[in-house]
DNA sequence: AACGTGTTCAACCGCGAGGTG
DNA sequence: TCACCTCGCGGTTGAACACGT
């Protein structure tokens, strides 16, 4: 694999950036989009690499980054999705508006990670240190199912906000800039429902719809190859699954808490960051299963999702709907 | 005030994925 | 198919800062 000679080769500068340098980046970047990285530096008048480039403008120069300290709401987000996605910080990032990788890396090590030690909670496992794993195995095996599938999204709405970035900073330069850059967005690699054969302006607003939707279909669970049927719906909303008739499969629940979670938070996500949400629909589902005590696979696996996500959600918020600082 | 220690976070490094010719 | 290139990610580093003695 080829490698980009580091700067130290090429003599370039490294290290902290100047104002001078940062007003050079921004002006640039507002002007003509960022293009390539790899020829920015030079077009831009900067005696650094690319990379160094690339991750100034991404971490620290970019308009739309919050900058400060983290409240309630995202640390105890950060810490639910690491327990499901573990250190893809850039995927935790797509939940956070605002916070970049790096800075949610930095919060992590920094001080969640030293939290939870102190709680006595392996912040790797989100387990009690004392806890056996014997009696969670199959309930981290569900879990784990679940987190493939959040994975996989989290992955593709990574690269749909990238590509939605890119899009509108492209858009921006565009009367300047003409790096011929070509969006291909993942709606038409995926199939599309509503309009097939987008235009880009089409396909951009999309990918920023509420509303839009796209359908899978023949998608097979990775560790068992279960099929099943499947929709996004919305750009940053929920995993919707469908089942097959024939399968018996996580994905009804994630369907049906969806469902619930409609109005109070935005999908799966929202139905890890809204306690109350996660805790309304799995009792709903055990209300009716009392009221009516029929498939026992079904029922199993409610509760021992709900056992073990709210073993996850009381190590980090053993009061969902109140919001008292549990550090 | 001076020093040592701990903490923070911007920036770097190396790697792998994916695109291209 | 292969080699090369660009980009993004996650781990790590080290300068700057905060705090305690």
């Amino acid at each position: 694999m080829g490698r980009s000679p580091c700067c130290d080769k090429l003599g370039l500068k490294k290290g902290p950036w100047t104002p001078e340098e940062d007003q050079k980046l921004l002006a640039y970047i507002e002007e003509h989009g960022h293009g390539s990285w790899r020829s920015l530096p030079e077009k831009a008048g900067l005696h650094r690499c690319g990379k160094s480039c690339r991750l100034r403008w991404t971490n620290y120069l970019r308009p739309d980054i919050k900058r400060g300290k983290f409240n309630l709401q995202e640390e105890q987000t950060i810490i639910q999705l690491h327990a499901l996605l573990g250190n893809r910080w850039s995927a935790i990032a797509t939940h956070l508006p605002k916070r970049t990788d790096n800075e949610i890396k930095n919060y992590w090590n920094t001080h969640l990670k030293k939290r939870l030690v102190k709680m006595g909670i392996d912040p790797v496992t989100h387990k009690p240190k004392n806890e056996t794993p014997l009696g969670l195995s199959k309930n981290a095996a569900t879990l784990s199912h679940m987190a493939q599938w959040e994975s996989a999204r989290l992955e593709a709405e990574a690269r749909l906000a990238r590509e939605s970035k890119l899009l509108h900073y492209q858009s921006k330069a565009s009367s300047h800039n003409h790096h011929g850059f070509t969006h291909k967005s993942l709606l038409t690699t995926w199939t599309t429902k509503p309009n097939q054969g987008n235009t880009d302006q089409q396909q951009q607003q999309q990918l920023e719809s509420p509303t839009s939707t796209v359908s899978f279909s023949d998608i097979k669970e990775p560790s068992t190859g279960i099929s099943a049927k499947m929709e996004f719906v919305g750009s940053s909303t929920g995993l919707a699954l469908i089942k097959e008739p024939e399968n018996d499969w996580i994905s009804t629940t994630i369907f049906e808490a969806t469902q619930m979670a409609e109005g109070v938070e935005e999908g799966f996500t929202g139905l890890l960051l809204g306690g109350d949400t996660l805790g309304r629909s799995f009792s709903t589902d055990k209300n009716e299963r009392e009221g009516n005590n029929n498939d026992g696979e079904c029922n199993n696996y409610f509760e021992d999702n709900k056992n073990y996500l709210d073993s996850i959600f009381n190590f980090v918020d053993p009061s969902p709907s109140d919001s008292t600082p549990i550090f």
